[in-house]
RNA sequence: CGGGGUGUGGCGAAGUUUGGUAUCGCGCUUGGUUCGGGACCAAGAGGCCUGGGGUUCGAAUCCCCACACUCCGACCA
């Protein structure tokens, strides 16, 4: 019966239980496959398109701004790992180690990389001598390896896919200026092409990455209302630069440190879209990345002409530069409506015999399942025009339910209350003292996520202990 | 790492309490009829019941041990 495989295929309501939601919709959307191996997972061909997509975007905004790619070696020698002395100590206890070879026993056991400061260093403090050396602005594609507890697919991986920049300057300024730039770059990428609001702002010191003097993250709000932290970039200083040894003479002819910067985004930003996007049908996935953005459905296509009418449109729409595929199989055309929205596929173009007589098609929209009649004529237009309007519609969509979901408080008792009842971002003042942070996750569950860049400038009291500060902070769970 | 749940053809489940050699739906294959919101008919194929030990004449079922997945916590960019 139509009705037993509808509830078969069926995924979890969203608003039921969202973690489930969640995990239906990867394997439903064929994005992941699970492996033999516990937090590593296959991802499947529709699920790297995505990848692969926001990679090329992402590639060309670091190669326009002056990055250049590199690759470096998988394996760090503990000895090495161990220079920076608050950089092992964050990622110890995540490492994997190689300490076999074939059959014999290494020396020296090799860390699998987690991140890949230590090699980067090392290889700078080779190529550095010069002020004419710098900057070196460098970046790598690779998988990392960090040893999880508990695993979920996109959102903690064992092994998984992002990119690194590691870049040095001669100046803390430039550096700092980097820093800038490439959470800007993010934030851009993220709102413009993923359709998904972020807040910039910098780490507390409690939350920084392990060896960085700055941390700065873009921080998204999930449709549960949990936080992801969807990008960070660091400021290094020169401590590694320190620890590492990596000197250069500067125009004055003496020997001096660079500063330093890193940044990344992982796959799990594709966490991020689903958990931004999605709904009860599956996947809706922003038209700038999505591996097919117009799915063409003949209907009827046993009658004559539609299949060829199809075809057709689906020419003229890839020779416009759409991603497009038709779908001619035989499954009816139910089923195929309910397979792109699982999938998330922006538009559907279905054409059938009615259409054919009127020089038209039916164009479905995923965000909002508005369909409309469109003229062939206009086909290419009509479709761009959509596209964008599925982009912007998606993005209003997830800024109103940040916007929503963020409640400005002033005591604890009330961050308890808000995040036990409503959930979302606090946004408070905080006297910076790392006693309050920690109070605030005791007591009302929440961790800091960050101080926003834009900052009111007006004075009020931090939550916990009532001191009178400045400084804007916004709390909420994290992922 | 702590607490719960679950492992049975590709997927979802029944069977486990009261041991007797595996059942159903979906999917898959072939043929036919359909086709504007997960179509229908008919005939087929497909299973070391997560793994390893044990008890027994006999184990999916009972016992022990692993492992995996999943949810909730803790941890964690």
């Amino acid at each position: 019966m139509g009705q037993d495989k509808r509830q078969v295929e069926a995924i979890t309501a969203r608003d039921v239980d969202f973690a489930q939601w969640f995990t239906d919709v990867v394997k439903k959307a064929e994005l992941i496959d699970y492996t033999s191996v516990k937090g590593m997972f296959v991802m499947r061909p529709y699920g790297y398109a995505i990848w692969e997509n926001m990679q090329a975007i992402l590639d060309g905004e670091f190669k326009k701004t002056g990055h250049e790619n590199v690759y470096l070696p998988m394996l760090i020698p503990e000895s090495l790992l161990q220079k920076e002395k608050d950089h092992v100590q964050g990622f110890a206890p995540e490492c994997a180690w190689v300490t076999m070879g074939g059959a014999e026993k290494l020396e020296e056991r090799l860390c699998i990389r987690p991140t890949s400061e230590t090699l980067f260093c090392e290889h700078y403090a080779n190529i550095i001598h010069s002020w004419r050396d710098l900057p070196k602005l460098y970046n790598q594609w690779c998988s990392v390896l960090r040893w999880e507890k508990t695993s979920r697919p996109f959102l903690r991986h064992r092994e998984f896919l992002w990119q690194e920049g590691h870049t040095m300057h001669a100046t803390a300024e430039e550096a700092i200026a980097e820093t800038e730039q490439m959470l800007n770059i993010y934030a851009d990428f993220c709102q413009n092409v993923l359709a998904m609001p972020v807040i910039r702002g910098r780490k507390t010191e409690k939350e920084k990455f392990a060896g960085a003097e700055a941390t700065y993250t873009i921080e998204c709000m999930m449709h549960d209302k949990k936080a992801l932290q969807g990008g960070t970039s660091h400021y290094f200083g020169d401590g590694f630069a320190r620890s590492f040894d990596i000197t250069f003479a500067d125009k004055n002819n003496q020997q001096a440190y660079p500063h330093q910067t890193s940044w990344g985004v992982s796959t799990r930003l594709i966490g991020g879209i689903i958990m931004t996007h999605g709904d009860d049908n599956g996947l809706v996935l922003p038209p700038r990345i999505a591996p097919i953005q117009v799915m063409v459905l003949p209907i009827a296509m046993h009658k004559p002409g539609v299949l060829e009418a199809a075809e057709a449109l689906r020419a003229r729409l890839a020779e416009a530069g759409f991603r497009v595929k038709l779908d001619a199989s035989e499954q009816s055309p139910g089923w195929k409506f309910a397979e792109y929205e699982m999938k998330g596929v922006p538009l559907r173009v279905e054409i059938g015999p009615k259409d054919m007589e009127k020089n038209q098609c039916v164009i479905a929209r995923r965000d909002n399942g508005e369909k409309t009649f469109v003229s062939l004529d206009t086909l290419e237009d009509t479709v761009r025009g959509l596209l964008d309007a599925v982009h912007d519609n998606m993005f209003a969509m997830a800024k109103k339910n940040l916007d929503d979901n963020t409640f400005a408080v002033n005591t604890l008792a009330e961050a308890k209350e808000i995040t036990n009842t409503k959930g979302g971002f606090l946004k408070t003042k905080w006297c910076g003292d790392l006693a309050c942070e920690l109070k605030m996750k005791e007591d009302a569950g929440v961790s800091s996520r960050c101080m926003p860049l834009e900052q009111s400038g007006t004075e009020g009291v931090c939550p916990v202990c009532g001191k009178k500060c400045t400084t804007d902070i916004y709390w909420g769970v994290a992922y």
